[in-house]
DNA sequence: TATTTTCTATCTACTAGAAGGTAGACGAAA
DNA sequence: TTTCGTCTACCTTCTAGTAGATAGAAAATA
């Protein structure tokens, strides 16, 4: 098997892992059983526990914000573009088992249990969500589709938080609905 | 020293450990160096951890909600409660050394790797949030202080999702404005 | 009251298994 | 013939959990 292919499955593997259990619940055993692949294997690919995180983290930000902006840079109405936005995150609880939250949301749970550079990255993802988001309600606000008082900014962090914590409590729920009343109702708040 | 102040303090310091490290991070070893008594003794107290989780859960959750109801049982606004309410978020958030979120929160994200049990228990949690929630609105509504489209019961899943959301990821950035800027933004969505 | 017994909470010492990680052999491909 | 990716075998440390000794307090008995 080619060196890039098992790479990938790692990756994959060890995304699903931490998505579902977190990342000091998940183990080199688990995504070696997983894999197919003896655990000295991927310690070949990623030496420590914290390559393999900061590999991870390096593959899914950029590959997060690759969609978010083909999004934003899509020449729909803002309000479309924000319920693809949230269609995002509400991806990632529907997909497989309904047992999956945002990866950065899940080791951002752990965040104490990490390096200060994990923690930069998990930071950055963060910030970076703001940023589109307030650009986004920008666009909403200019073309009359959004509405509501307070600082736009204020609003995408608020937003950002509550997609966050919604894939938490939805998941303990074992309810997607509880996930898209919610957006509904963001939806109430922001229209014009 | 008396059996029931040991198990207060182990019931305190695991509190503390979870709320900062997580389920899965948190060993019989920390607490046992932290309260300073043997492993074996924690043990004799909680024979296993899911026990301890049990107990932890037990104190927990009725204490929240005894806070929370002298709130809505008090004399005042809905907007001054709901000022309280949130304030219970932020005090977790800003005790100690600003690296501690809500213990369901926590528990909540490591959902997958425990018993149903405490799945249940984290859910009553969250459910009983939302019902208070849902009342606090309500008052406000029929004061003519909160004013906002969409249905009450909705907006409560929001506020509180976005509370839990906040927690963890103002902890990430280091920020207690962040969550206190989010918490301002909700006023501004609600407020008549 | 004095003594014995039982109970309680702690201790030391241990187990088995899982964790992250390493050394070095080996086969296939470049 | 060297490099690459995988393997087996192993190490150390940590994990939850157990067995059994012990000291002191409480309760029962003489």
């Amino acid at each position: 098997m080619k060196t890039t292919d098992t790479r990938l499955k790692i990756l994959d593997t060890a995304q699903e892992l931490i998505q579902k259990l977190g990342v000091n619940a998940m183990s080199y055993a688990d995504i070696s059983t997983a894999v197919g692949i003896r655990k000295a294997s991927i310690h070949y690919h990623f030496p420590s526990k914290e390559d393999l995180l900061v590999s991870l983290l390096e593959r899914y930000t950029p590959s997060f914000f690759r969609l978010v902006d083909s999004i934003l840079e899509s020449s729909e109405s803002a309000e479309i573009k924000l319920r693809r936005y949230c269609g995002l995150f509400e991806a990632t609880l529907s997909s497989g088992e309904q047992d999956k939250v945002c990866l950065c949301g899940m080791i951002g749970a752990e965040v104490k249990t990490l390096s200060s550079s994990l923690t930069k990255q998990i930071t950055h993802f963060f910030q970076e969500n703001e940023i589109r988001l307030t650009k986004l309600l920008t666009q909403g606000k200019d073309e009359g589709v959004f509405s509501f008082s307070g600082e736009t900014e204020a609003m995408a962090k608020l937003i950002f938080s509550l997609l966050e914590g919604e894939l938490l409590i939805a998941r303990v729920h074992g309810d997607v609905t509880h996930f898209k009343v919610v957006v509904e109702q963001l939806f109430q708040l922001v229209k014009a």
